[in-house]
DNA sequence: CGGTAGCTTGAAGAGTATCAACCAAGGTGG
DNA sequence: CCACCTTGGTTGATACTCTTCAAGCTACCG
């Protein structure tokens, strides 16, 4: 089952030898989501890690008076867990129907610790999800609302290939809230912005939900932050 | 000499037996550096890894319009290297004068494939970090100015006591350029929220770089996003 | 068909940026 | 030793981006 898994080629899995394969799918419990189920809340103890290979995952931290920041969408092939020690540090949801790999952490870890190729993996994931924080930082400290945006578009079209999709066809399918508190705007912004980058010719939005590139060029020196549009 | 040294216990050293010292010690090369001269910049190939040992260093990453943001600050302690892979993620410069050691990354490496209780110090370390990166993007994408200048406060008393220092009498050594890019926001903005964080008796600042804490509840409150002054 | 959820659009308002002085401290050179 | 200049910080007035509040629109579902 696990061999003729999507995903893959995408995950940690792939680092592993046939044994070492043979030995993850012994600890694996699959899991199955429905839109806006909770996987696990931000602070809950971390015994488990998991796998997404089908559907899309938003991580978010929530202030107590309401406020939300979702840090990451997930896609198949992501791997949940890597910043979480005993707590997680944030709440994970489903944004459709999602599917997971779910692990026991001690025994992944055991598996791990036995495994160097797979230690290596992760470490460099977690050097890539380091790497990725940092942009987003840079984003959230000094880019504008259409630079935001743009860089969404960007980033989630890049996404997009990883998987083997079309790179200028981008199916989004979190909300313009969801996209608002990733972006830390508002659902308002958002959707302005998108029907700005409509006007300008940079983008085409169907259905709501599709986001078409049409100006790659022009779309990703706005997202790198050269102000001319 | 790495004996006697301070930073020992806060660093990844602390992790090794005595023979992996000695080993660790052998491809050690200590760097001087004054204040204003960089260590490296962002994109550059990283080649080598550090540990600093004195003074403090800021982590920034810039647009090409010259705006800037700075991801982190680092003290005794922190090691540099974890976020980067082929190349750099961010420019580091020294805040004030500054030594560190440093390590060719392919010893290193070689070291920590040796020495497992190296390699989980450092998955460790990259846990913290993402999780870290985690609240910093919360504070970015959610935070008014006064919540994130009251988070900054926290964060570098925080800090401070990890290396054994006053938790209330917290010192800065950079300017106030360097907090507004690390809060994004604007100096003038940094200097106002100071003030008024003063005249309402929170805290107290000296010789500019110097802040007291008085009323650490309240304060630690607003950096919680409890919008209540 | 009515109801609801999600998205868009408009007008007003708030928070922070920008522009511009001003001040204090420190270093330099005459 | 003092005038000068530079650097960093604070404070004030104004401007602008984005938010907030509010309404309207569309599509889907019971």
């Amino acid at each position: 089952m696990c061999a003729a898994c999507g995903v893959r080629p995408l995950s940690m899995c792939a680092s592993l030898d046939d044994a070492g394969q043979a030995e993850l799918e012994a600890l694996l419990v699959p899991v199955a989501l429905m839109s806006g189920d909770i996987l696990f809340d931000e602070g809950a103890t971390a015994t488990q890690s998991f796998n997404l290979t089908e559907g899309c995952l938003k991580l978010y931290k929530l202030l107590p008076d309401g406020r939300r920041f979702i840090t990451d969408f997930l896609y198949p092939g992501d791997f949940l867990g890597l910043a979480d020690q005993q707590a997680y540090a944030c709440t994970a949801e489903a944004v459709g129907a999602a599917r997971l790999c779910k692990f026991e952490r001690k025994a992944l870890d055991n598996l791990v610790q036995r495994h160097s190729c797979l230690e290596r993996h992760l470490l460099d994931r977690a050097r890539a999800e380091l790497s990725d924080g940092r942009e987003q930082l840079l984003m959230l400290g000094q880019k504008t609302a259409r630079e935001r945006v743009a860089s969404f578009i960007m980033g989630q079209s890049a996404k997009a290939k990883q998987r083997n999709l079309s790179a200028t066809t981008v199916e989004t399918p979190m909300r313009r809230a969801d996209i608002a508190d990733h972006l830390g705007l508002t659902t308002e912004t958002v959707s302005r912005t998108l029907t700005n980058l409509t006007n300008d010719g940079l983008i085409g939005v169907e259905a709501g939900r599709r986001i078409i590139i049409r100006d790659a060029v022009t779309l990703a020196a706005l997202a790198a932050g050269h102000e001319a549009a």
